[in-house]
DNA sequence: ATACTAACCGACCGTTCGGTCAGCTCAAGT
DNA sequence: ACTTGAGCTGACCGAACGGTCGGTTAGTAT
C-alpha cells in the first residue's frame, strides 16, 4: 500500500481483492458480523495474508470505509456550474446525488450504517465529512435561490437542504421494505420519485389560493 | 412468559431486566456486536438464566424487537379523530410520530438498524410492519384532504407521506452528525423543526407568483 | 549466483462466542 | 411434611473469533 502526493491511497491488485470483498461483506452484514475467514475466502486469499497488507480488522474497515468514500464524492463536481434557474440546479443536484447513492449502493450502506452504530468515533467523522460536503452544497444553493428572489426567503435553507438529503436517503434505505407496501408506486423508479419531490419541495401540497 | 388471551405478551420481572438490558445493547451495538454475556451482566444476572427464560439468542432479539414495537405503537391512535383542517391532522400526526420517536430513541433505533441488515428475515418483517402502518395512516390522511379539496390532487398521496417520515426518521437517524454541521440550527428543537418541515411541505420553497 | 523483499500460506495461539448441564433455592400446593 | 416447579447459577463444551508464527514462493536488483 502506498500513498501518492495528491493524498489518494493506490492498492495493489491484491489488495484491491480484499478491500473490494471487505466492501460487499461489511455492508451488508455490519463489522462485527463479518469474519476475517469470510473476507478472506471471497478474496480469493488467505487470512494471515489480509493481515499483511493491513493493521488489523478496524483498519481494514477504515481503509475500506476511506475507498468508497473517494468513490463516492467525485460525481457531484461536475454539476455545481451550469446555466439555468436555481430550481433546475437544485432539481439536477438532487437527481445526481439519488443517482450516485444508488449505484454506489455499498459505500452508501456502509456510511448509513455508521450513522446508527454507538460503535468507531472515527467511522463516524467519516460519515460526517460525506453527508456534511452534500449537505453545504445544498444549503450554499438554497441561499443563492433566496438571493435571487426565485425562493422565499423565510424559510430556513438548511432545512429545505435537509428534507432533499432525507428524501434520497431514506428512499435508499427503505426502498427494499417499502417495494413490498402496496400504495408506492414510485420505488421502483428515481427518476420519478425525484421530480415528484421537487415538485412537493418547490410548489408545496396545498391547493393554490389558501392561506399561508 | 405467559400469553395472555388478548395477544399482549406479559413478562415477569427478571424477564422484564433481561429484555431492557437487552434492548438498550442491541440497539446501540447491533445485533452481532452483543454477547449473551455482556446481557446477562446488564441486567444482573447469569447467561444459563437468559437461556431459562429465551430459547436462543435469536429468539430474545425477536422478543426485544416485538416488545419494543408494542410500546412504539400505542401513541398514535389518539391523534386520529380530531376536529380541524387536514394540514392540522398531518401536522399533529407527523409531530407525534416525531415525539414518539424521540422518546423511545432505542426502539427507533432497533428498527432502523433491520432496515439496513441483510440479517434475519423475521427482524425485517417487524420494521415493515412498523413503518406500514404510520405509512399507511399518513397516506389515508393525505388521500382524504384531496377529496376534500384541501391538497392538491395531482401529487401522489404515497410520495407526501413518505416524505413526512423520511423528514421524521432521518431527524432521528443524522442528528448526532447533524448536531456537529454548523448550519443546522433545528436539530435541538424538534418542535420548530416539524413546523418547518410541514410550512415546507404544505406552500412549498418556491416565492408565490411563479409558475407552478 | 546471491541477497533481499513483497506477497502469500498452513498451522496454531489465547480468548470469547452461543449454548448446555447438573444442581441449588425457595415459595406455593397438597 | 413433602413434592413440585420456576428462577437461578458455576462449571463446562465445541466452535469460531482476531491475530501470530515460521516458512515458502516469485520477482528484482546487484
Amino acid at each position: 500500500m502506498q500513498t501518492q502526493p495528491d493524498n489518494k491511497t493506490i492498492y495493489s491488485s491484491g489488495e484491491q481483492a480484499i478491500l473490494e470483498a471487505a466492501e460487499t461483506l461489511f455492508a451488508d452484514k455490519g463489522f462485527d458480523a463479518v469474519s476475517m475467514s469470510a473476507i478472506a475466502r471471497l478474496a480469493n486469499t488467505s487470512k494471515p495474508n489480509i493481515y499483511h497488507h493491513f493493521k488489523n480488522k478496524n483498519e481494514l474497515y477504515l481503509a475500506v470505509m476511506k475507498s468508497a468514500v473517494q468513490r463516492s464524492s467525485v460525481l457531484l463536481d461536475s454539476l455545481e456550474e451550469a446555466p439555468g434557474t436555481f430550481r433546475q440546479h437544485l432539481s439536477g443536484f438532487s437527481a445526481g446525488q439519488l443517482n450516485n447513492i444508488l449505484t454506489h449502493n455499498r459505500s452508501t450502506q456502509l456510511i448509513l450504517r455508521e450513522t446508527l452504530s454507538g460503535g468507531t468515533q472515527n467511522g463516524r467523522e467519516i460519515a460526517k465529512h460525506v453527508v456534511g460536503e452534500v449537505f453545504s452544497r445544498l444549503v450554499a444553493m438554497v441561499r443563492q435561490g433566496q438571493q435571487e428572489n426565485e425562493f422565499r426567503d423565510d424559510i430556513d435553507p438548511a432545512l429545505a437542504a435537509f428534507m432533499v438529503v432525507a428524501a434520497n436517503m431514506f428512499f435508499f434505505q427503505a426502498s427494499p421494505i417499502m417495494k413490498h407496501i402496496p400504495e408506492t408506486h414510485f420505488t421502483n423508479d428515481a427518476g420519478t420519485f425525484s421530480n415528484g419531490v421537487m415538485d412537493i419541495l418547490f410548489n408545496g401540497v396545498l391547493r393554490d389560493g389558501d392561506d399561508k
